[in-house]
Order: structure tokens, then C-alpha cells, then sequence
DNA sequence: ATGGCACTCATACTAAAGTACTAAAATGTC
DNA sequence: GACATTTTAGTACTTTAGTATGAGTGCCAT
């Protein structure tokens, strides 16, 4: 906040000097009014688009990124979620051994755990509360 | 691409139409510079913002919203589709077919179409591949 | 060093999911 | 009305998924 504030005054602060310049140098005849036109024109163009991208980067970019707070709070070990990754990805358990080089039965082990975690029935409803936990 | 095209002419066309004008009535004494500028300023600051939120709004909105087309290029029915936007809840086949009044079987044969369809081996994969194809 | 925890794997089941095929209504189209 | 789909449903299996339980190994913190 505090950081917006000084930026912006000193944004307004090089702009009036822009503008007193451009104005006193075109009365001093030493710069074509065309030029501090486009000058001032290009300035504040780009501020404009400096301004909106700020203001934009802040209300359009929450959608995703996962929540590490949360997979901490549901106690999921490191190779509990990894083995969550893959069935959001749509392996099958001996897909997900084969990867991760595991027997199936390790795979099941770490499943049933997830299931338990996350309170699901399925691999299927534990993928929809893990997207809706933004998780994954 | 071509109302693209169209819109960015007209909006320079405007611009230096406002860039005249204000050239010629300051050198005619009806206008003050500082007015001028500060009109150029104004302009291509909302210019700025404009165009930026144009080409912005084309690369970071379409992360949703479904894809009809896709899903008659698939060929899925009507049944088909909403057996699928269940499976994406992550509901048993008895779930769904408690929740449209069918039996299993027939939950059985959608999903097998389904997976069919989307070229999938599994009910998760079939959920992976629909998210990425964009119809659900 | 030891008790706790995560990770690994196994066996033995039970329960879902998925396949293959068949077939009768229901629906829509020409 | 005839024809093509879609939707529904069944039987009979095969394959995955999931549960329960026990148990060995490695690591790390007290």
C-alpha cells in the first residue's frame, strides 16, 4: 500500500515536470509543439498500460495456484500427495507403481490413506475435493 | 482480425485528428497549451488502458467455459454427456443412477461409451481428457 | 538409543468398474 | 409409417479399486 502510494506520486511528479518543460520549451522556441504532443501522448500511453496491468494482475490471477497451508492441515505425507497427483492425471494404480517405481500394493496403501485424508469414497471424489481444496 | 484491423485505424485516424486540432487553435490563440496537452495526456492514457485490456482479456480469460463444439466432434450424446459431468463429481455408478432414476446397467453401458469415446482407458482419465478437451 | 513416523510390501478379501453382446422401447426424421 | 438413433436394461465375465491387517526398514528428533 504504502509502496502504490509512492509510486504513484512519483509518477505524477515526473509528469507535471514533463509537461512544464514541454511547455516552457516550446515558448523558448526550442521544441516544435508536434514533438512535446507526442511526447506527452507516448508518456501517459504507457502509463496507461502500466496502470491497468497493476490493477489487472491482482484480480485475474487467484483462479489457480495450490494451497500448501491446506495440504499440511490434511496431513498429506509427501508421497500421499504425489500418488494424488497421479491419479488426477488418470493412472491406473500399477500405472502409478510402474512410474514411480513402487509395487501396487504400496500404491493401494498410499490411495486408501489419501481416501481417508481427504474424506472420500473414491479416486474420483477425491480428485473433485482436491480441485475444490485447490490442492492440485 | 479484421474488426482488429478496422478499430485500431479509426482510432488513429482520431488521434490525429485531435493532434491537428490542437496544434492549430493553440497557433490560433483559442486554446492554452496546457489545455492541449493535458487533452493528448487524458487521450492516450485511456488509450493505453484499452488497448492493454484488449489483448489481455484474449490470453488470460478462456481458462474456462465449455466447449460445445468438442462435444459433438466426440459424437457424445446427450445421456452420454451428463453421465460424464457426474463421473467429474466423482459419483459411483449406483450414485448416478440413483440421481437419474436408471439402473447400473445402463449407467454401465453410458460409461462405457463414454470411455469410448474420449479414448479413454479409465473413468479418471476420461475426466483428465474431458477437462483438457474443455467440456466440462 | 529408541520411540514415532513415513514408506514400503504382502496376503486375502470385498466391492466397484469396465467389457462384450444382445435386445426391447422411445424418439426423432424423412 | 418406416428407418435410424438414442436410451434403456440385462447377463456373464474380467479387471481394477479399495479395505483390513501385519510387518520390516530407514530416518529423525529427544
Amino acid at each position: 500500500m504504502r509502496k502504490t502510494v509512492l509510486t504513484f506520486g512519483l509518477l505524477i511528479l515526473a509528469l507535471l515536470l514533463l509537461f512544464q518543460v514541454s511547455k516552457y520549451a516550446i515558448i523558448g522556441g526550442s521544441l516544435r509543439m508536434e514533438y512535446a504532443l507526442a511526447a506527452v501522448a507516448l508518456v501517459f500511453f504507457f502509463v496507461g498500460i502500466y496502470l491497468n496491468k497493476k490493477s489487472l494482475s491482482k484480480k485475474h490471477l487467484p483462479p489457480n495456484k495450490i494451497d500448501r497451508q491446506k495440504i499440511m492441515a490434511l496431513e498429506l505425507s509427501k508421497r500421499e500427495y504425489e500418488v494424488l497427483k497421479e491419479i488426477a492425471l488418470g493412472l491406473s494404480n500399477r500405472e502409478i507403481a510402474d512410474k514411480l517405481f513402487l509395487t501396487e500394493s504400496t500404491i493401494k496403501t498410499h490411495v486408501s490413506n489419501v481416501l481417508l485424508k481427504l474424506n472420500a469414497k473414491r479416486r474420483t471424489q477425491a480428485i473433485q475435493i482436491a480441485k475444490a481444496l485447490q490442492i492440485i
